[in-house]
DNA sequence: TGCACATATGAGCACTCGTGCATATGAAAG
DNA sequence: CTTTCATATGCACGAGTGCTCATATGTGCA
């Protein structure tokens, strides 16, 4: 049984080479959570919100100003953003004041701007 | 005039914050692309490839196998992490056999994971 | 208790995206 | 040149997503 490959004649050419990538693949849950991390990431008003909260702590409301979003939007994306325990928040009288949960954040946050910022320089194509 | 916050009676709490959050949040432009860079890691079938990448060199017919999807998805998932360098690619006579572009891929790669293996760990909820 | 305000949630909509099928391109072999 | 095979691309479809509007929840004040 050849399960992917519809077009391709082989199913793998260095079998040993696929069964060693196989294995250092993280289970279907792993992978989920580190792409839900990354995908959380991966969205300009997300981002926005992340890097504006690397640099401050803010309200929801500060943070819609902040996006030009509405208020219910960010704190659609806030509640993503806080299942994911990308941010922290606790409440100052009626507001919600939040944070970056930890640094750990701000650093992926940084490491993802240098990538971008060195293709932004130097893009060869 | 109050741009965002349709429901919200006030535009910002703390507007000088406000302000020092806009000054550090990037351009559109930049902003998008470090967008994309964490859209594209945010694909269980692209985290796949790139973490076999991390591994191992593979061709297309290989990552087919290890990711479970058709040749084709493979190849349009391999175009999106060409455009962004995260992969790169040379010629083996028919063959084209992928590897991450720079190490910087594989540190954001392992820095994600540890942020998802953290929650897997003491997730409080 | 009743009002005002900040935040959270639900529904609906427009849009994007991942995928497979069919097919085109490209590269070696006969 | 023709054939064969690996990879790339165009198209279409189903699923997921980010947004806003309307509304619910909750918190503090008179």
């Amino acid at each position: 049984m050849r399960p992917a490959s519809a077009h391709c004649q082989i199913d793998s050419v260095d079998s040993a080479a696929v069964d060693r990538a196989v294995g250092v693949v993280p289970d279907e849950a792993r992978l989920k959570a580190i792409a839900d991390i990354f995908s959380a990431l991966g969205d300009p008003t997300r981002l926005r919100i992340l890097i504006a909260l690397s640099c401050e702590r803010l309200c929801v409301c500060d943070l819609a100003a902040v996006t030009g979003v509405s208020q219910s939007g960010v704190s659609h994306q806030l509640r993503v953003l806080r299942d994911l325990d990308l941010v922290a928040f606790e409440r100052m009288g009626k507001r919600a004041v939040y944070r970056l949960a930890d640094e750990h954040v701000g650093i992926l946050l940084s490491q993802g701007a240098d990538h971008a910022e060195e293709r932004f320089g130097g893009d060869g194509r």
